[in-house]
DNA sequence: TCATTTCGTACCACTTTGGTCTCATTTAAA
DNA sequence: TTTAAATGAGACCAAAGTGGTACGAAATGA
């Protein structure tokens, strides 16, 4: 139903608990005490994470996990990406052959709709999840620019 | 894998062929030709966004469906919500109770970014979705203006 | 060598999805 | 009144995806 699915939802939350140290080294099973998750979902995620690079490993005795990189050059796209794949709201934003192609109108908009999903997700920074945000408690404790993202020039199409 | 349902695709290249002729009533099997989808499918959708309340529906012989609203008041978020239900990227965008609720700092973040993805959809009217705009081909028609739609404002959360 | 910890992969229960089908209801025309 | 055309509502099923778990292999430090 449009949504990220759970392990992207506890992924941001294991990079936003390894923001708060980025230096320090964290294991799998310390990770999952301070997040509440579950230790094996813990585990799955880090090593999907560090598949992607997000999140750099160290094996053996005092191993464990740490960011790649600075928290404010890691975003919510590239946490998304490393555990549901390339950002792609229709199957033919990225690679053709919906059966219907050559008949199908949306399928070029449909690429801008996903580029400026995509530009949504990039702009937010870990940096930025890990700030606190929720002193306000259930209110509207940040103000949404509320700009239109999406600007659409159909007369400079290969005008 | 973050990415909409075949259902909403296909409802929208649907819900674009209607507003090609937006007074005209149409069919489901006039339809389902026009747009090369299957009839079932076809059928299965248009009850959706009749139950939307995006399309009318007339019963009865030489019956049909046309849109209920003009095209540039129809939006691919409004599609996109009457196919998949509220655009909700993660489980506590809408209501909690994830488990992890109460130490989970992401929570308040996640609603800013789904508001961002909200406003991206509400921002592309059926109007643009049927312009042509796939004039160049595999190439970029159109320039998206890349600016940052988030603007988050942490200091200004409860001063 | 041994304990610790990540890595890779396989596995299973459950849910969702896509697609089809059937029957009831409504309406216009014969 | 009867018939045909068309939507409305819902059941049904195969296939795919998701979430969670398990187990052995590899690496590292003591």
């Amino acid at each position: 139903m449009f949504k990220l699915s759970k392990l992207t939802d506890y992924g941001t939350v294991l990079m936003t608990e390894l923001a708060l140290a980025p230096a320090r080294l964290q294991n799998a099973h310390e990770l999952a005490q301070s997040t509440h998750l579950a230790a094996p979902t813990v585990a799955k995620l880090l090593k999907m994470l560090a598949k992607a690079q997000l999140v750099e490993s160290i094996r053996g005795a005092h191993g464990g996990y740490r960011l790649a990189r600075a928290p404010d050059h890691i975003s919510v796209a590239d946490i998304v990406s490393a555990l549901e794949g390339p950002i792609a709201l229709t199957e033919c934003s990225v690679h053709q052959g919906c059966g219907i192609e050559s008949h199908c109108g949306v399928r070029s908009h449909w690429r801008v709709i996903n580029d400026a999903v995509r530009s949504a997700l990039e702009a937010v920074t870990l940096t930025q999840m890990s700030l606190p945000l929720r002193s306000g408690g259930k209110g509207r404790a940040v103000s949404l620019k509320q700009g239109v993202p999406i600007h659409f020039s159909p007369s400079q199409a290969r005008g």
